[in-house]
DNA sequence: TGATCAAAAATTGTATACGATCTAATTTGT
DNA sequence: ACAAATTAGATCGTATACAATTTTTGATCA
């Protein structure tokens, strides 16, 4: 039946089967289709997803919906309440924080690993997954553009070839993700593409200290590009709303 | 009917909810357990975790345990293999030098921010904690040990309340587990509590960066109790391993 | 005796059924 | 008309049944 869901259109592949630990199968199919929706923004935080419903979509029973689920469950990307069953997470302000400290921490190191590691094949590949966030981003999808972008990082903790570390990239990302379609702010993409040259052009020079910074920077960068002020709660109840109005 | 499983004996509890990402239940429940079965070594790396047996222990239906093992699958300490079923992971040499690097990347940092974070009640947990340590030891209880041990360096992580490295940490810190029943070779494990003491010390001056120098100190020093050359393969066949002999 | 193949047993993968819980819509009472 | 209570519907939690696959067993033959 239904196999081979997640179209394979080169990149934007973010996840394999190593992201949920799961064996090839159909479970692990529809994570990650989910998994791709949710990095491209088709699917919004907050999004309940039915049992019912999903399994309808993939063809599936809720018996398979219900392990992907878990397994997205499990590496953060959705919320699941006892009896009330699964969502796509809203990361709270203090989580976007520390999802992007310990980028802060993790990435600047596998970037310099990367450099050191890296070859003339691993540059061509990185090259190619710039041009195709570029022509995302010239065709206007946003998603698409971001999730290459995120795609980028995750490349670089492939080349470096530290398989734990890499892993808890790809976890971070995924988060960022969600995170940036919550509380980004700023309207150009573009200065993902400079630090992605700059990244490109230390690689190059097999410089790991300057990847290292620039990727800590770059880092910092995006992090200052959220908004991350604490938004007024809604209020508790619609008197208190409308009282002092 | 059986609920509570995990005998809450104070310490030990180095897992939450919030480890596996999963609802109050008997799923987790059941993860919990095993996961510290796993820790304390009474589950040896390799073991086969069928569903029909575990279910039987705990007394449940497999789609419950099966739950519980996919959720062990994502957080490392299982691997399940295709129309195979469960085993506790048998994490390789390679693994085995990734987990401890990053460990020393993230949990100097970790020690650092805990203890600017540090109150004196958080202390005298921390001191409870060694307390526990050193009776498990001198019970001659070296599983239990090795799991308060890891215990102790996953309550720093939640007294520097950064809740995504303190994740990544727990899970780093249960696979050490699995890395130690396989890997350590030093019989003496008394470093471990000279290396604790000594953070207590730093923690109660609030000592940030004498706590991070220390933990990155202890955390090499752990990674060279480990012999992780390269052993010698198994023969591909019977045949093989007894004819020069 | 040892290797090869076939059948049986055991184990996992998946679907479905039923009870429990939550959500909402409707009713009821003030 | 509004709030509280009740009922109906939808959704989840769990057990169980059957199909698919692997592993073990046993038979056959060189």
């Amino acid at each position: 039946m239904a196999r081979s869901i997640t179209a394979p259109d080169g990149f934007g592949a973010a996840a394999t089967h190593e992201t949920f630990q799961l064996p090839p199968g159909r479970t692990l199919d529809i994570c990650l289709n989910l998994h791709n929706a949710i990095l491209e923004h088709r699917l919004a935080p907050g999004m309940k997803l039915s049992e019912d419903e999903v399994g309808e979509i993939y063809g599936a029973s809720r018996t398979v919906v219900r392990a992907a689920l878990q397994a997205l469950a499990h590496s953060g990307l959705v919320t699941i309440a006892r009896n009330r069953g699964a969502f796509v997470s809203r990361p709270g302000i203090r989580e976007a924080q520390e999802v992007f400290e310990a980028r802060a921490l993790i990435e600047p190191r596998i970037a310099r690993l990367a450099a050191y590691a890296m070859k003339a094949s691993d540059l061509k590949r990185l090259k190619k997954h710039m041009d195709a966030e570029h022509a995302a981003l010239a065709s206007g999808d946003k998603g698409k553009a971001l999730a290459l972008s995120g795609a980028f990082h995750i490349a670089i903790a492939d080349i470096a070839d530290q398989q734990v570390l890499s892993q808890m990239v790809r976890s971070l990302i995924s988060r960022s993700s969600l995170i940036i379609a919550l509380y980004w702010r700023r309207a150009d993409t573009t200065c993902e593409s400079h630090a992605h040259h700059a990244l490109l052009k230390a690689f190059s020079e097999k410089d790991g200290p300057a990847a290292e910074e620039i990727q800590k920077s770059h880092i910092v960068d995006l992090h200052s590009g959220l908004d991350l002020r604490e938004k007024q709660e809604p209020k508790s109840s619609l008197a208190d709303a409308l009282k002092p109005d």
